[in-house]
DNA sequence: GCATATACATAATAAACTTATGTATATTTG
DNA sequence: CAAATATACATAAGTTTATTATGTATATGC
């Protein structure tokens, strides 16, 4: 069966923070372009973040509270890693608890099941 | 555990066609009225379809040849009934085929689990 | 009779993303 | 070794898509 090169972005849009949350709560600390990196890798390119999307996020977590930074040199360049606060733990779990629901949510409404592979 | 009372707009957002149309291709003729309390029903109110985000997204649709309509009188008020084209049939797979492959890659992103109920 | 429900429509606004642009260093490859 | 690509940040302009508000009108329940 044909397999989609990549999601359109109107079905991504609105889980970008999901996603952002998610990964800083497994890895700690991680920098943009890093993230970006990580997304594109996992997903085999089918869910691809622009740096336009994820820069103005990180600012607008870190003026939450949700996120704090610590930028560092490498070579002459720079990384500004982000990691999350115990607000942004909370927040973290908040957001994949909604998601799943959502997609428990869809599924019904759409009248899908789910894939087994995982199981 | 917390029940979300409706899921964060955001969210939503880029689900709206992939419902619609796969709603419309289970129940060959709909009106608007009829999708929004169908959608809030099935989903307990989590999802909740807004008349100035259906209705222009229905006049789209038609514009597009996605669907067809066919306005009927119910007493003195009138009903917008709409059909799915083959097009709009063709186009309703893609869409769900599409939101299913969605699913499983940020189930493998979040590192969720498929929810068993209805396996 | 008044509130709520049914049923359509659209305009103004807001949110969130895409695309484009900008700056700068590092690495790979022909 | 020059050019292309990759790394790494940032932001502004424009687009899309939804929310909120408004408008019209009939039907029903209390």
């Amino acid at each position: 069966m044909y397999i989609c090169p990549m999601y359109s972005s109107e079905l991504i849009k609105g889980t970008l923070k999901t996603i952002v949350l998610k990964l800083l709560s497994e890895t700690k600390q991680m920098y943009g372009y890093e993230i970006t990196q990580k997304v594109k890798a996992v997903t085999e390119s089918k869910i691809v973040i622009t740096e336009g999307a994820l820069y103005p996020l990180l600012h607008q977590l870190e003026a939450e509270g949700v996120v704090t930074t610590e930028t560092v040199n490498v070579g002459k360049r720079i990384r500004k890693y982000y990691t999350l606060t115990q607000t942004g733990n909370e927040k973290a779990k908040e957001k994949l608890y909604e998601f799943a629901e959502f997609i428990n949510t869809m599924n019904i409404l759409l009248d899908l099941k789910p894939n087994m592979k995982y199981v």
